[in-house]
DNA sequence: CAGATTTGACCTCA
DNA sequence: TGAGGTCAAATCTG
């Protein structure tokens, strides 16, 4: 489709001081501004192909759950990897110049399926974290593979999850279950979260935030910032497994960086 | 109808 | 020059 490209002088430009101020480096300041954090040592230094810009990886089962509204912009087949790489940026990268984006690469086929997550740049768009909901984990009954059920952990999240009027009964909410489909998710493409992929909801159900809050003052939103922060780290400990239902965690580093 | 996703083409970098 | 990253029109979905 011969269409009159923009080419980079359009409006966001990754060489903006200003944006750039705005990340700040983040292997110097692992405080990051909003959302997960750089682990201040896993820049990949030569292998990012944007080198200028800051990265950090994360392995997880749960890729989309990471306190963020992602937008996914692109899909590529990657050369002898298995599976494709999807490219989400943050939904708020207009409204708020946030130059935040996570590139998601499957890495195997296990059940539930790893995933690599690469972030390049922090959140600047002071967007509320999504609210984290109670996983529990348990086989399907008369199935294999897994569900993942989100129980509300009462609170805020809680009521907006109410005001959703599904609460616990929507199969299509990825907010309310997933599925870990062994049963031969005939697309090997498609991570077994179909509700995000396949359904064409966002990574994370828009209407389940609250409107967008002011950009919160930098240096003043520690709060803000550990709330997030123990969001991520505290993922594993909001993860229940029922009964003999275990995942192979053992090729995952502590907070699941590397 | 608005907003999100898909997908092929284009651009940049190593 | 090829691989990876991004754009944006077309398409889909609620």
């Amino acid at each position: 489709m011969a269409s009159p490209r923009m080419k980079m002088e359009q409006s966001f430009d990754f060489g903006e001081p200003s944006a750039q101020d705005a990340v700040g480096s983040a292997s110097e300041s692992p405080g990051a501004v909003f959302g997960i954090s750089p682990p201040e040592s896993s820049p990949r230094g030569g292998r990012n192909k944007r080198r200028d810009r800051p990265s950090w990886v994360k392995l997880t089962y749960t890729p989309y759950f990471d306190g963020h509204l992602w937008r996914k912009y692109g899909q590529k087949k990657i050369k002898d990897a298995e599976y494709p790489r999807l490219y989400f940026r943050c939904s708020y990268r207009e409204d708020r110049q946030c130059l935040a984006s996570k590139l998601l690469q499957q890495k195997n086929g296990e059940d539930p399926p790893l995933y690599e997550v690469t972030y390049t740049y922090e959140h600047t768009c002071g967007a509320p974290p999504v609210p984290f909901p109670d996983i529990v984990a348990e086989p399907q009954a008369g199935r294999e593979g897994l569900v993942l059920r989100f129980d509300s952990p009462g609170g805020h999240g809680d009521a907006q999850m109410q005001q959703q009027g599904h609460y616990q009964s929507t199969p299509r909410n990825p907010f309310m279950m997933l599925s870990f489909g062994s049963s031969r998710q005939t697309h090997d493409q498609q991570p077994a979260f179909r509700s995000d992929l396949e359904a064409g909801s966002p990574s994370f159900p828009t209407e389940l935030l609250p409107a967008p809050a002011p950009v919160p003052a930098i240096n003043g939103d520690t709060d803000m910032f550990s709330t997030l922060e123990s969001f991520a780290h505290d993922f594993d400990n909001h993860m229940h497994f029922s009964d003999n239902t275990h995942l192979p965690y053992n090729n995952i580093s502590d907070d699941g960086y590397y």
